[in-house]
RNA sequence: GCCGUGAUACCAAAGUGGUCAACUGGAGCUGACUGUAAAUCAGCUGGCUUAUGCCUACGGGGGUUCGAAUCCCUCUCACGGCA
């Protein structure tokens, strides 16, 4: 197995499509952003996995030498599947499911994982059967069992990829799989020990792990505990600043979220020391009281846009809805995620 | 000075006899967002108080009517035209 380049924990932005949205790979890096996670479904929609294959794949795309994940694409079938009922179906031959002109297309395991080889990605995922948190017990055993099943779908179509391809032991992608089992323990602990058992480079946090209560802290646990410590541990999904600091306590090393990014274009700006006291306060930077406000979002931070710009000047670009209010936002939030990760990776004294 | 048009809640702007405490924007206030079809979405925004309750409200005053933001008279102000 090819180590990671990277210490751990890290937090991987989403650049779903490719991109971060509103920031490049410059401002990445300047935020100490190491790694994004792409998604299969949408690279493979567009640009094209032709293309992306001709190109050598998303970091020739995107212009970036960092770690990149692609996710297998599952998770956004089955929301959309969900979300806009009867657009699909799921099968043990995989998700079927409409596209744009209306025809219907499958998704395989195998293809989920030739996809990811063309995207070119460090860390590639199993296409795993995902379940929201009001899944009947019928529905999240099947569950288990299709992911599973689809696992060893993967690994195989893996291996054969690299025999393809042709990749030397060097160049070798890792392949991680995903723990399904919503809210149940013992289906937990059988997909954990049927995947392990088919052996992988890492495991993920499936499911939906958030419920009204935010982050189901106990279970965290008792998944991050069925996986052994040789492997890589991934909490796909979380979370927020507590939320990490919480997993890597119990042994998660991975994290990827959308909730920073999203929330930065929506105005809502974390505060360091706050956003750790989860639930935190927030700078809601369109309330009108920051219109001159001077000071910057959070005088502890070291971001380029702490450094360079007053809250007054973040409140007024969302008012006149600039484009550089999301970037500048987006800077910021994430530059909190890095600093916790950063945090987190000091020996604890 | 005469003629015309207009004056609606923080702003803009609907409404021209009852279903109007008043459409809709904006502004404002609270929030939501966790493997991104999300630069999105929700609630509130006259007062008391939280109720299928009362009070005060559509420039001021007066009138018609069972009933007026809506009709009439008058005053004030604004804009346009003619003097």
């Amino acid at each position: 197995m090819t180590p990671l380049k990277t210490r751990l924990p890290i937090y991987l932005p989403d650049a779903t499509r490719g991109v971060v949205k509103s920031l490049d790979t410059n401002d990445l890096l300047n935020c100490g952003v190491e790694g994004v996670v792409v998604n299969t479904l949408h690279l493979a929609e567009t640009p094209g996995l032709d293309y992306l294959r001709k190109i050598g794949g998303v970091k020739k795309l995107m212009g970036f030498e960092g770690l990149v994940v692609s996710d297998s694409g599952g998770w956004q079938l089955f929301s959309l599947i969900h979300r806009s009922n009867s657009q699909g179906s799921i099968t043990n031959d995989g998700v079927f499911f409409k596209n744009g002109t209306n025809r219907k297309n499958i998704f395989t395991p195998e293809d989920s994982i030739s996809s990811q080889f063309d995207i070119g990605s460090d860390i590639l995922i199993c296409l795993d059967d995902f379940t929201p948190p009001n899944s009947n017990s019928l529905r999240e055993r099947e569950s288990v069992e299709r992911t599973i099943l689809w696992a060893q779908r993967c690994k195989a179509e893996f291996e054969r990829q690299v025999d393809k391809r042709s990749l030397s032991d060097t160049s070798l992608p890792l392949l991680f799989s995903v723990i399904q089992g919503g809210f149940d323990r013992k289906l937990r602990a059988q997909c954990a020990s049927e995947l392990i058992a088919i052996g992988f480079d890492g495991y993920g946090y499936g499911g939906y792990a958030v419920t009204e209560n935010g982050l189901d802290l106990e279970l965290s646990k008792f998944v991050a505990d069925l996986i052994p410590n040789d492997k890589y541990k991934f909490a796909l999904g979380s979370g927020t600043l507590s939320d990490i600091a919480n997993l890597a306590g119990y042994g998660w090393q991975i994290f990827d979220c959308t909730l920073p990014t999203r929330d930065a274009r929506h105005g809502r700006l974390y505060i360091y020391n706050s956003a750790l006291n989860f639930p935190a306060e927030y700078v809601y930077i369109e309330r009108s009281k920051f219109s001159e406000d001077q000071s910057p979002i959070d005088d502890t931070c070291d971001c380029h846009t702490c450094k360079n710009f007053t809250k007054s000047y973040l409140h007024h670009l969302f008012k006149i809805k600039d484009f550089t209010a999301y970037r500048l936002a987006t800077i910021h939030n994430l530059r909190c995620y890095t600093r916790l990760t950063e945090f987190l990776r000091k020996p604890s004294i």
